[in-house]
DNA sequence: AATCATTTCCAAAGCGCTTTGAAGGTCTGT
DNA sequence: ACAGACCTTCAAAGCGCTTTGGAAATGATT
């Protein structure tokens, strides 16, 4: 059932149809509920690439992924991410597509989706510090938002971030506050933006106590489980070992608690743990107590706020461009506790 | 730069530029070669709004994965999944468009796709014992390929499945062979097809030699870290505990883990455990020598594969169906051992 | 009853591409 | 030199929608 054949159901023309569907005024409200009936009952839904090429819109948000051969890692926030921002698309009509493509041709493919028309916006996914896909996105002329920043990038650009800096901050301080000197920082790739003001933040409360950071206790990679335990076991082993560890991720939090607790110490007690909490959907940090002591900051939010920043700066390019800092929550659960004496 | 303002530029038709670039043979390799490089040269890239109108096809393929409000969970393998999937897709030159519906909406959403003309092809996922999606795809018309299986459904439809009644079958009867006679089994939800595979491989397995099943021995849920620690926990108080679990999932068994840690219990000598491995990109089971004995089949290929099916079947509709089942390792880890005497 | 302003509707052009049916050019064989 | 056969190219229609410019119908005003 298309446009025309339902026009001729009705016996009006398809400029009639046409606007009473999209609620132009001129149209009476009886006939727009002849045709709305009409359309529902043959389930008639415009195409979306006639529609799209009469309008020059796609009513689509691309998402690319950069995947590089070396470390072929979806990140597993992505998930959780997505699923907040097609919430937001699928309420004001829009598609969600989804490139994954090798790091080495991410650039072709922004051009692509440009020439192609396949998206509206993009959504620009894991900036590095220095991140050359904004100025080149900059360059196409095509809304995007990232989510992260790129500390390197001078000019302005719509973004949606966590306060990592802070949220680390707080949660060294509090260690700090807990009486805690020796404090291991597990952290993700510094090649990443977030790492890095995280790492800042870390940084930043040990010098507000006048406390020397000690290199031996700060790691840096892919946050898996496995190096949250590697680390985590090593360092135990050694003759001053940290009592803490702020962590970047639940999962390599995982890792950690299992360290610790092959040693046959006691999470909370005999170590304390804080890590950074995602707060994804099939990873939860326990009950009315959380398990991890943890900052937490939902990424489906991050999902629903930065879809939101993006239709809007569809909508009204005029506007100036948005920049959204979500403040993690600190929760205080079981992991920590007071440094032993 | 658009098809007319190009063929202008080469003072040739668009109809020549046209078949040039799509390789008809009507145009001589001189001209498709002239052509080419000015394509290459201004960045040209058909629209592919209006291309899909002209040749009646999309280009993409839909993933609509369904969300209950009550479990909001997005599966953590739907990541992986679809990095396999766009690999493939990218090759073909189709882009991956997702929905995630709420699940009461799945079927209007599936109706909207195909009216709409968003998707040339649909693939399914999380499919139930009985699963209504199946016919209400059939009855659309538009190629549809199911990752996993619905038990109760009997018309035939394209699938790509891991063989999870085997896989759980071997777990099971590894573990009795080292003398194991009390096995727990931490299952997904009994709901979905998968689960109910693994199972019936499980009690296959035990009536295999005679053992008849313990009720109290058999959980059920979403496949959390806290499911799989709350489960093992319990089940370790008992008088009569389990000397063995077989867990559905690679997060579930960290927490069946956790457990046996924390009762003092050493993996491996006290408790044994095999996990189902998704091959996880952010979830790796170790190095050289696996953490966890497992079953392991990659859900990457499996994406993979779905997808290559399901670009066949759209190529070629008269084909007869795809149904793949792919076979799971048995991968021995140091998570297993022989009972305690 | 004639005029004008509204309201309601429509025919047709255009979005950028593919593809049909046909025409102009070039080459063979006689 | 000419017909026939091919090679190469093109004009125009059509995909399903939106939207412009305009016309018909209705109602209000003189």
């Amino acid at each position: 059932m298309n446009l025309k054949e339902l026009s001729q159901e009705l016996g009006l023309s398809q400029t009639t149809v046409s606007r009473a569907l999209n609620g132009y005024p001129e149209v009476s409200e009886a006939t727009r509920n002849r045709v709305r009936l009409a359309a529902d009952k043959y389930g008639y839904h415009p195409n979306a690439r006639a529609k799209g090429l009469a309008t020059g819109q796609s009513m689509a948000i691309g998402h690319v992924i950069a995947k590089s051969t070396s470390h072929e890692m979806v990140n597993p926030i992505f998930g959780d991410f997505i699923s907040g921002a097609s919430e937001v698309y699928a309420q004001h009509g829009y598609d969600m597509v989804l490139s994954i493509v090798n790091d080495s041709d991410e650039a072709t493919a922004y051009s692509n989706l440009k020439a192609k028309g396949t998206v509206d916006g993009i959504i620009l996914h894991g900036p590095h510090l220095d991140d050359p896909r904004i100025a080149h996105l900059k360059s196409l002329d095509l809304p995007f938002l990232v989510h992260g920043r790129a500390s390197h990038e001078v000019g302005d650009y719509a973004w949606v971030d966590v306060n990592n800096r802070r949220a680390f901050m707080r949660a060294t301080a509090f260690l700090l506050d807990l009486g805690h000197r020796r404090i291991a920082l597990i952290n993700g790739l510094e090649s990443m933006d977030f790492a890095t003001r995280r790492r800042d933040g870390y940084l930043g409360a040990l010098q507000a106590r006048g406390i020397a950071p000690d290199p031996a206790l700060m790691r840096s990679a892919e946050m898996t489980e496995l190096y949250g335990y590697g680390s985590a076991r090593e360092m135990l082993g050694w003759n001053a070992p940290p009592t803490a560890f702020v962590v970047s991720s639940m999962i390599s939090a995982l890792g950690v608690r299992r360290a610790i607790e092959e040693r046959g110490l006691k999470l909370g007690r005999d170590i304390s743990v804080i890590t950074h909490d995602d707060d994804l959907s099939y990873l939860q940090n326990g009950g009315e107590v959380p398990i991890f002591t943890a900052t937490r900051s939902s990424v489906r939010l991050a999902g629903r706020r930065a879809a939101t920043h993006l239709l809007d700066l569809i909508a009204h390019p005029e506007k100036p461009l948005a920049h959204e800092l979500l403040e993690a929550e600190l929760m205080v659960g079981q992991s920590t506790g007071p440094a032993p004496a």
